[in-house]
DNA sequence: TTTATATTTAGCTAAACAACTAAATATTAA
DNA sequence: TTAATATTTAGTTGTTTAGCTAAATATAAA
């Protein structure tokens, strides 16, 4: 049990588009860095942050610093299973969905440091 | 499989206080009418209508008319069933929603049409 | 140290939305 | 028929929220 307020909290927090997509994302790719989820929906970092603390504020997922980046995880709880597998059984075949897993695909073949600094959005990538 | 928007449609109608605790009221009481969903929301009747129609229309519920009262009822398909479930899980023991039982309980003792007279708010009760 | 990178916070704007009242529609009762 | 009841639709208002940019914070690299 959790009541009202937690389970408004958890359904509010994923009655999003983009917010619907992160979590989709981490149930197939394990763990993201907000730089890597920023690169897949194609919105500004600090929109990202914000929808990736309302995540976390809600308890669906977890988070972990690790140097400049941090990386996301859904957070396996038993009381969120249920909504979960439900959540990937709706989407299992969604165009979006797919799409989103080839680009995420491509993203993870490249270390983070590269994904980041492509944001810039200069050709500032130097092999070095 | 339903698509991300057909989900958010599901996510959206079950994200607000009040029609949680609709969908709620309906998995314990089976079938109520929009007026005796009035009197347990205590909030204007145009109010309800609006929640009503957004819960049909994500397909959670599904009405029946009779008569000038609209009966309305949880839509157990199969593809409801487990999202349903958790909800009732959260919030098996929530204060608000025992509350709300009680009070279905006393609205549901009397018939329809005294429930609704009594929303006009005047002494317009005469026993006959 | 200084500079660059990654994330978060603050402040803004436009869109979405929940409530209301009033008016429209439908059905029953007088 | 006319009046009353139940619900829906239309239009208004205030609140919430998703996006943005700019500034703040934190860490790593030079």
């Amino acid at each position: 049990m959790r009541g009202v307020d937690e389970t408004l909290k958890i359904l509010k927090s994923i009655s999003d588009r983009n917010r619907l997509r992160i979590v989709t994302a981490l149930s197939r790719f394990e763990e993201l860095c907000a730089c890597q989820i920023t690169e897949l929906l194609q919105i500004s970092g600090a929109s990202v942050s914000r929808h990736l603390s309302l995540l976390t504020n809600s308890t669906l997922l977890k988070s972990r610093k690790q140097g400049r980046w941090v990386f996301f995880r859904l957070n396996q709880e038993k009381v969120n299973q249920q909504l979960l597998q439900w959540i990937q059984l709706q989407l299992s075949n969604d165009l979006q969905i797919e799409t989103d897993r080839s680009a995420l695909t491509a993203i993870l073949s490249v270390p983070p440091e590269e994904i980041c600094r492509k944001q810039r959005g200069e050709a500032c990538c130097p092999k070095k």
